[in-house]
DNA sequence: TATGAATGAGATTTCATTCAT
DNA sequence: CATGAATGAAATCTCATTCAT
């Protein structure tokens, strides 16, 4: 009898579709939610009842992406980073799995990535980068600091950290806007990270005076 | 005795001194002119008639800080840079002098540097940064060829030279806002091009196929 | 009991209306939406909600009379006109059913008419008599060509021809300002087409040199 | 001494020369005081010295040649227009010299015609070409009159007439725009006054009931 | 589930006009 | 004789948001 041949599903999925598609062109704030409907064939006022407002409809775009990526990036800090720092190049691989991960997620969310990364300004999530840094950080000195234990007459040297930590971040963006696939994303970010280990080694600490 | 006695161009300041404060606040495309106006005791109109438009204020705030900036890197790029590359690590305080004049420039115009570099989305300088990222990165890829012809078995690296500019441009805007004086934003480069320059010289080149 | 209950079109036929009235009065580039809008007891909001734009909402006005103005002309141009011209004066009332049918959509469409002939400056539409008059002109020198060929010595004289399709078509404008209902319009332009069509006989072609 | 080089007319005339070119580019209303006075290397405040509004300016353009057509139009009523009206049709050229008068006034001021004739909405000449008529109309009704005094059975027949009116004040604006010169003028504006005429004489009068 | 209507506050821009100097 | 500064009112348009149905 019903005349709706959608299924409850499809709506929804439309807009966040279409909703994608002018995030990433134009970014959060110059995104306009009429457009965004009417090309998933719907009213603004559909936007709302799905998502509640503008903010709600840009979580409905990146919220799984953000959830698993953040998923590897607490799963990150979570773990032992009691790492032998003394003989750490030896190995300079070690960081490889995080690396792969975070390019698997990054590359099986492509487009919700950039958005999130660099379409936000104006949304809630227009910080994220920043706290994605800020945890970074916080885990880094951290690391450094029992480093720096180790290694007489020396300090922690948080600026150059904090810069290495933005660079890292950063790498994966760039990474994201040059590499269109996984594979030449992987090819790109290993050296990357090889160097910025290296430099992490070498300016992480400073002469403690 | 009259208390309209103003000096000329004390209401002109005035408004670029406003905008600057709203550029800076909200970025460009945020930014109110009617905010900017009335905070400075004038119309919308009053704007109009000192810069034409929106982006004519803008340049009207960003203006003479682009003019530097782009005379210090002219000057860079015209210079020439037949360095002799194989003993470059010898002396790696060389691009001291860039850096310095580029810090200078910046901390001479630092409100106006952070507008033109991280508030301009949405005015006529938008693409400020990846101008200067394009010439530099063409400047660095000539370099790169030379600095390959001497070395056998080795082709420029494009791929990591373009992150080692971005990496360079975001540097000096990292330092921009975490060094708010001018002593500790040269201590603070100062090792940061020089980490770079290393690893321009070791990753700029990869092995021949 | 609820006071809000309006019609669904309701308010967009107000639109039209007070856009009309507006319209009218001043012209399309100096009537107001503010003025329309607050006149209907809506905001602007609600005639870029219905009409896109100003110009959609002139098209709202004038549409239906346009649609079937063109129409009417269409099919004028359309038929075979294959007359005799060489017997033309002796039933001179022949043009009287494009004459009616003209007078007919004019004056089911009154007001709309005047918008769209006489005060559409400015509007996407501005050009609408010129466009009719072009077509008419281009008809009748077709006309004119077949006339000549059987006329020794004779050809068309464009010139003439080209105004007397002006005079043609602000024969009707006239009409429209002056008579205001259909009778004294239709007793008005059957003396004026006959004055037309035998000045078209006369002067439509000249002396071949 | 003196800096300043322009005598004390220069100034004016050249508002008047560019504004000439922009009320006839835009017309009156859409015409910029602001574009206008920097043409001409002034400011709008030396728009307001010379000629105190836009109005004013609008005058300072078409002024003369506004004194000139009154001239011959009035010059042209006050004619003792007792022709022999019975013998009229015997020397059709008679009109000719009104029409070369008024071709020449045209002609000498053809830009200022243009703008007084088609340009001037929104001025305090906009009804210009409706006072013409009316003037016009009244003196033909009164032709008329005599006319009709001297023919049996027959009464001024004052909507052709005025129609007629019409369509001679709109062949010289005609005129004016497709003949860009003095001569060609001519040559098209007799055969049309002859045709006006003749049809004056056939169409002014009708049955007396 | 969604629509369609409408708001209200905002945006940038344009303009004739004024007036002290 | 003319400027430069500035106003104030208006213009069109955009948008996220609300809500009865």
């Amino acid at each position: 009898m019903s005349e709706k041949i959608t299924d409850n599903k499809e709506s929804r999925e439309k807009l966040v579709e279409c909703a994608k598609r002018e995030f990433l062109e134009k970014g959060f704030t110059k995104a306009s939610l009429r457009k965004i409907s009417s090309e998933a064939g719907l009213t603004t006022g559909a936007v709302y009842f799905f998502f509640g407002d503008k903010n709600g409809l840009f979580e409905g775009v990146v919220g799984e992406a953000l959830a698993r990526l953040n998923a590897v990036l607490e799963n990150h800090f979570a773990q032992d980073i009691e790492a032998d720092l003394l003989t750490y190049e030896h190995h300079s691989g070690d960081h490889d799995d995080f690396s792969e991960e975070l390019v698997n997620v990054i590359y099986d969310h492509y487009d919700e990535m950039t958005i999130l990364l660099d379409r936000s300004a104006g949304s809630k999530y227009e910080r994220f980068v920043d706290s994605i840094i800020d945890k970074l950080d916080s885990s880094y000195i951290a690391l450094a600091e029992k480093y720096a234990a180790c290694v007489p007459n020396k300090r922690v040297n948080r600026k150059m950290l904090h810069w290495l930590t933005h660079v890292q971040i950063n790498a994966f963006i760039h990474m994201m806007q040059h590499e269109k696939n996984r594979d030449s994303a992987l090819h790109f970010i290993k050296p990357v990270m090889d160097l910025l280990i290296k430099a992490w080694m070498e300016y992480s600490l400073e002469d403690d005076v």
